[in-house]
DNA sequence: CCGTCAGAAGTTTTT
DNA sequence: CTTCTGACGG
C-alpha cells in the first residue's frame, strides 16, 4: 500500500477519509474527487485493521463499482481488495438473495424479470381480466407497480391505502391494485423477482428474519453509499436496518445532482440524513478539479435557480477556459450537422480525439440526427442507452433455455421457447397446458411433466416429451459441467445454433455472431476468477443472476476505443470529458413537456442540466435548433428556459443567430407559436365523448373496402376435403372463382384459383383459406 | 404455423 | 419517422 495515500488529498478530503467511526455524511459537488474520496477511505478503514469481509459498498450503477474496485485495487496494491462487498444495490442484494431467498419460498436459483419479462407478465394478466390492454397500458400499470415497491408498498396496502386508490380512481384505472396483487401472485409462482423486487424483498427478508438481518448486520460493519440523493425509500430502509447496530455509515451525495425521482428516488434522504442519526459528521467536499471557472460559474448560477439545497460553494482552482458557446440551428438536421463539423474543427484546431467528446441529449430518441451526421463526417461514434445486448431476441430466446433450467418455475422463459424452435407444441397446447396448471394449482412445467397422465395424445405427447427429456438432461449436466458446457449442450441438443447458422442473410449471421458472443461471454464467466473473491460461484444461476443486471453501458467496456459517445445525460452521470455538447436545448425536450407541471419536476430537470454542463472540463457548447421534427412532423420549439438563466458573462452568443435567446425567442417568427399541442389535437378532432374503456369493445365490426367482395350472407366455409379442379368456390376476399388445378401433399393441398372479380389467378392453401363450395 | 402488411403508437430519464 | 402489433393470406 502507497504510504502516502493521505498527502495526496486536500484538507475537507482528508477529514472524510480519516473519519472511521459514527455516521458520516460527505456532500460531493460535482468534480470534487469523490471517488477518490470513497476508495482511500476504504483503503484507510482496511490499514486501520477493517477487515475487508466487514465492508459494503454500494453504487448505483456496475460501471461505479467496477471503477472503485479497480481503484481500491490500486490503492492496496495487491488482492486484498478482492474480499470486499463493492457491487450496485441490485447486485448485493440479488447476491444476498440467492443465499436466502428459499426463506421467502422462492428458489435460491430465483430468476431475475427485467422490464420486458415483467411487462411481459402484466399484459398477460391484463388480458386474463380481460381489461383493454390499450387503457390498462402494461408499462403504465409496471410503473405504479414499480413506484408501490420501492416505497415498500406490497399489494394489500396498496389496494387499502386511500391516497393511492384515489390516484387510480382519477386516472380511471381502478384496477391497478388487483393486477399488482396478481402480478406478485404469478411472479412467485414463477420463482421469479423483477428489479424492484431486489430491493423489496431483501427488505422483508431482513424485517421478517431477525437473525439474517442479525448476521448481516454484523457482517456489513462499515457501510457506504454513493450517490446517496438517489435512494428511494426501500434503498433508504434497508441501509438503516443493516446500519443500525453500527452506525457506521458513510454517505456520499450531491443534492444538486439528484435525477432520479421519476423512479423513487427521494431527495430527502439525502436532506435528512443529518437528522436520522446522532452526531453525524458531515463534510463537504467544494472544491472542484473537474472544470474551468467559466463552466463552473454557469453550472453554478444555473443551480442557484432550485431553492432548498444543501448549501454549498463549489470553487476551482483551474483555469477560466473558454467561453461556453451557445448555438442555434434552424432544424435538428443542422444541429447535427452543426456538432458533427465542430467535432472535425476542434480535433484539428485543438488536437483532441474522438474519445473526447461527448454528446448529451435529452431523450434516446435524439441520437438520430448525431448518428447521421458523424457518419456522413466518417467520425467513429458509439451510442450509449440502446438495447442491451441482453434484450436481443435471440439471446433472450437462448437465456430462456438456461433459465428454465435452472428454475423451472419460470413460466415467462418457458412460454418463450417452448415452441422454439418448431417442435410441434402449438398454441392449443400451450393453453391446456396454461388451463391444467390453473386448475391443478401446479406449474407449467408439471403439468408438462405429467403430459400423458393430463390426456395429451399422439404427436403432441411425445414432441412434450421430448421436451422434458431434453430439458431434464440439461439439468443433469449442471452438477457435473460448468455453466459453458451446458450451454453449448443447449445449443446443441436445440439446434439454435446450426439454425442460426444457416440463416444467411444479414440479420441471421449477426443473430450467430450475438450468440456466439453468448457463448463466449459465459466461457469469460466460467474461466476468470471472481473479482469479489468470497463467493467463488461459477454456476449457472450466479451467471444468469450478473447478466440481468447488466445494462447497455456496460458491455464493450472498451474504454480505449476513439470513438466519440452519445448518451443521454442520466447515462453520463458521474462522467466527465474534454468537450461535451449538450444538445436541444429546447422547451418541451429539456425541460420535457411531462416535467414541467410543478415546481419539483422543473426543479429536477435543472438538475439535469446541471449535471450535463458540469460533465465538461474544458469546453461546453449547448445547442438547440428553431424546428425539428417529432413523429414524423415538424415542431417548433422556444429555446429553453434554463438558456436565460446562464450569466452572460461567460457565454458565447455569437453562434445563436447573431442575437440573444430573448431575440431569439419573439424575433423570429410570429406565427410560430402555435405550434406543438396541434399534433395532439389533430388526432383527436373529431372529439368523440371521452367514456371510460375498461372492458374489451365488442368486437369491431370490419369495413372492407369497396373493391374487396362482400361475401354472401350465408357464407360457411366448408371442408377442403371434398374440394376437386373444376369445382366453383366463394372466396371472402377474392370473390367466386373456378378451381383450375390442384398440387401438393393430401394433407396439404395447393388449389390454383381462378377468380375473375378478385385480381385473377391464386394459389391457396387449402388447410388455412377459407372457401365455400357453390358447385 | 409463419410471413407480410397496414395501422397505430410512441419519446423522458434506468437498475 | 420508426417500431411494434394484430389481422390475414398463403
Amino acid at each position: 500500500m502507497k504510504a502516502n495515500y493521505l498527502d495526496e488529498l486536500n484538507e475537507q478530503q482528508r477529514e472524510a477519509v480519516i473519519h472511521i467511526n459514527g455516521p458520516l455524511m460527505i456532500v460531493a459537488g460535482a468534480g470534487s474527487g469523490k471517488t477518490k474520496v470513497l476508495t482511500t477511505r476504504i483503503a484507510h478503514l482496511m490499514r486501520n485493521g477493517v477487515d475487508a469481509f466487514n465492508i459494503l459498498s454500494l453504487t448505483f450503477t456496475n460501471k461505479a463499482a467496477r471503477e472503485m474496485k479497480e481503484r481500491v485495487e490500486k490503492i492496496l496494491g495487491g488482492s486484498e481488495a478482492r474480499n470486499l462487498y463493492i457491487g450496485t444495490f441490485h447486485s448485493v442484494f440479488a447476491r444476498l438473495l440467492r443465499a436466502e431467498a428459499h426463506r421467502l419460498g422462492y428458489p435460491n436459483d430465483f430468476t431475475i424479470y427485467d422490464t420486458d419479462d415483467a411487462k411481459s407478465v402484466i399484459k398477460t394478466i391484463i388480458n386474463e381480466l380481460n381489461l383493454d390492454d390499450k387503457h390498462y397500458k402494461p408499462n403504465f400499470v409496471y410503473n405504479r407497480i414499480s413506484a408501490a415497491k420501492n416505497s415498500l408498498m406490497g399489494p394489500e396496502e396498496y389496494q387499502l391505502d386511500n391516497l393511492v386508490q384515489q390516484e387510480d380512481m382519477r386516472a380511471n384505472r381502478p384496477l391497478i391494485g388487483k393486477i399488482y396483487d396478481m402480478y406478485a401472485k404469478r411472479t412467485f409462482k414463477n420463482g421469479a423477482m423483477d428489479f424492484d423486487d431486489l430491493l423489496f424483498k431483501m427488505y422483508i427478508l431482513l424485517k421478517t428474519f431477525p437473525e439474517v438481518l442479525h448476521k448481516y448486520q454484523h457482517k456489513f460493519k462499515y457501510i457506504m453509499i454513493d450517490e446517496y440523493q438517489d435512494t428511494n425509500p426501500a434503498q433508504y430502509e434497508i441501509i438503516k436496518l443493516l446500519g443500525a447496530v453500527n452506525e457506521n455509515i458513510c454517505v456520499v451525495g450531491d443534492d444538486a445532482q439528484s435525477i432520479y425521482s421519476f423512479r423513487g428516488a427521494t431527495i430527502e434522504n439525502i436532506l435528512q440524513f443529518e437528522k436520522d442519526y446522532d452526531d453525524v459528521k458531515v463534510v463537504k467536499l467544494e472544491q472542484n478539479y473537474r472544470s474551468t471557472k467559466s463552466i463552473l460559474n454557469v453550472a453554478n448560477e444555473v443551480i442557484a435557480h432550485n431553492k432548498g439545497q444543501i448549501e454549498k460553494n463549489l470553487w476551482t482552482d483551474n483555469t477560466e477556459g473558454d467561453t461556453i458557446k451557445l448555438v442555434r440551428t434552424m432544424t435538428d438536421n443542422e444541429e447535427g450537422k452543426f456538432v458533427a463539423d465542430t467535432i472535425s474543427e476542434q480535433k484539428l484546431r485543438n488536437h483532441y480525439d474522438n474519445r473526447d467528446f461527448v454528446i448529451l441529449y435529452r431523450t434516446n430518441a435524439q441520437s438520430r440526427s448525431f448518428e447521421e451526421s458523424l457518419r456522413r463526417k466518417a467520425i467513429p461514434y458509439r451510442i450509449f442507452g440502446g438495447l442491451s445486448f441482453y434484450q436481443r431476441k435471440e439471446i433472450k430466446d437462448y437465456v430462456a433455455y438456461l433459465r428454465i433450467t435452472m428454475n423451472t418455475r419460470d413460466e415467462e422463459s418457458l412460454k418463450r421457447i417452448i415452441n422454439y424452435p418448431v417442435r410441434g407444441i402449438g398454441k392449443t397446447t400451450i393453453e391446456k397446458t396454461i388451463v391444467l396448471s390453473n386448475e391443478h394449482n401446479i406449474t407449467m412445467w408439471e403439468v408438462l411433466e405429467r403430459a400423458r397422465e393430463f390426456g395429451f395424445k399422439g404427436g403432441t405427447v411425445e414432441a412434450i416429451e421430448a421436451f422434458v427429456i431434453m430439458i431434464k438432461s440439461f439439468q443433469a449436466m449442471l452438477t457435473s459441467h460448468n455453466a459453458y458446457d451446458v450451454a453449448v449442450a443447449v445449443g446443441k441438443s436445440t439446434n439454435i445454433v446450426k439454425e442460426l447458422f444457416n440463416d444467411k442473410t444479414t440479420e441471421g449471421l449477426a443473430r450467430y455472431e450475438n450468440v456466439q458472443e453468448l457463448l463466449n461471454s459465459i466461457k469469460e464467466f466460467t474461466e476468470t476468477p471472481d473479482e469479489e473473491g468470497e463467493l467463488l460461484d461459477k454456476s449457472m444461476g450466479s451467471y444468469l443472476q450478473q447478466i440481468t443486471l447488466l445494462t447497455d453501458a456496460d458491455q464493450g467496456n472498451d474504454e480505449n476505443s476513439d470513438v466519440v459517445k452519445l448518451m443521454t445525460i442520466h447515462a453520463a452521470k458521474g462522467l466527465e470529458f474534454p468537450v461535451v455538447f449538450t444538445v436541444g436545448l429546447e422547451e418541451t425536450l429539456f425541460p420535457s413537456g411531462m416535467s414541467i407541471n410543478t415546481r419539483e419536476e422543473l426543479e429536477e430537470e435543472r438538475r439535469l442540466f446541471y449535471v450535463a454542463i458540469t460533465r465538461a472540463k474544458a469546453r461546453l457548447w449547448l445547442t438547440y435548433a428553431n424546428s425539428r421534427y417529432r413523429f414524423g412532423n415538424l415542431v417548433q420549439n422556444e429555446p429553453s428556459r434554463f438558456l436565460e438563466e446562464m450569466p452572460e458573462k461567460f457565454i458565447d452568443r455569437s453562434y445563436a443567430g447573431g442575437g440573444s435567446v430573448r431575440n431569439a425567442f419573439g424575433g423570429g417568427s410570429t406565427s410560430g407559436w402555435s405550434n406543438s399541442n396541434n399534433m395532439f389535437d389533430r388526432k383527436k378532432a373529431p372529439s368523440q365523448p371521452s367514456q371510460p374503456v375498461t372492458q374489451k369493445p365488442a368486437a369491431k365490426p370490419t369495413f372492407s373496402p369497396a373493391t374487396t367482395h362482400v361475401p354472401s350472407a350465408d357464407f360457411a366455409p366448408d371442408d377442403p376435403a371434398g374440394m376437386e379442379p373444376g369445382m366453383q368456390v366463394e372466396h371472402q376476399k377474392f370473390g367466386f372463382g373456378i378451381i383450375a388445378a390442384m398440387e401438393g401433399a393430401p394433407n396439404n393441398r395447393i388449389a390454383t384459383i381462378n377468380f375473375p372479380k378478385g385480381g385473377g389467378e391464386k394459389k391457396i392453401m387449402l388447410n388455412y383459406a377459407k372457401l365455400r363450395i357453390v358447385r
